[in-house]
DNA sequence: TCCAGTAATCAAAATCATTATTATATAATA
DNA sequence: TATTATATAATAATGATTTTGATTACTGGA
């Protein structure tokens, strides 16, 4: 954990931030959220809790900056509000996500599974491609209508 | 284009709603802007042109009622804006788009690319599929930088 | 140490997309 | 025609996000 806190202040001073006791906090609540899809608001009542002086703007500030280091990744669902998750060291893709439209959970898959497509949509449509977002919506095994 | 208003008319009839004249007037401007992404205010102000007299909440109501309808999809490409595409008739799935980073134009990929993928993801994540959303963020053929 | 200049912060107000409300109009039905 | 349900325009309200203005913290010289 105080490796990548390491790493991202390395990147803020690269880009001349600093890692202000308030930048560090938020990063903290991401990181240990990992898992999560926190939207800004979720963000800000976690930091609360390790600085409670925190302003809602301020963490929207730094998520904001966060995202411009490509530290973390902002996504939208389509549920109005934007939410932050935290890139994963080293990958150059956004990952997928499976949205559940029973219980709303949104799993993740880590792996790539659009190699090939990509080969496809590059030379068909000379398209340089530079990421991707893939959604699935459906229900997931969780609700899975049981056979009993 | 007649017959496809007639259409509608009928999917509204199906479900009890009527083709009000505002109604028709935006299914209209979706019809004749159908290679677009038009958002809401797009939408309402291209309507206002052929009725002065609509209201924006009614344009919102009525890109609803199509969306529930599945005559329109309802689109976020995240930038704060909900967008809206006539759907091919017959089409069950979302098409995908090619999102250019340079020149911010939208094109569409008609083809469905996921086949192979949705297969993997069934049965490895158990997620019943009902729909996908796959953008692509790159540089499209326009941009591209010439050699010369 | 003191000071100037910049960066970062908080709190509050402003903005923007969208939704809810309300009163009126229009159409469908009895 | 009287009654009821639907749809509408205009406006107000909402909720997420951004901007603003005043204040504070940090930095590198005199």
């Amino acid at each position: 954990m105080e490796k990548r806190i390491q790493r991202v202040k390395e990147q803020l001073h690269a880009a001349s931030y600093k890692l202000t006791p308030q930048r560090e906090a938020t990063l903290r609540v991401l990181l240990e959220r990992e898992e999560d899809h926190l939207s800004a608001e979720d963000v800000y009542l976690l930091v609360k809790e390790k600085a409670p002086e925190i302003g809602l703007a301020t963490v929207y500030r730094t998520l904001e900056l966060l995202t411009e280091l490509k530290v973390v990744d902002k996504i939208n669902f389509g549920d109005g509000v934007s939410r932050y998750d935290l890139r994963k060291e080293g990958a150059k893709h956004f990952h997928h996500h499976l949205v559940c439209i029973e219980c709303g959970a949104v799993d993740e898959i880590q792996e790539d599974l659009l190699g090939d497509v990509e080969t496809v949509v590059e030379s068909q449509y000379n398209f340089s491609i530079q990421d991707h977002r893939l959604t699935f919506h459906g229900i997931c095994y969780r609700c899975q209508p049981k056979k009993d």
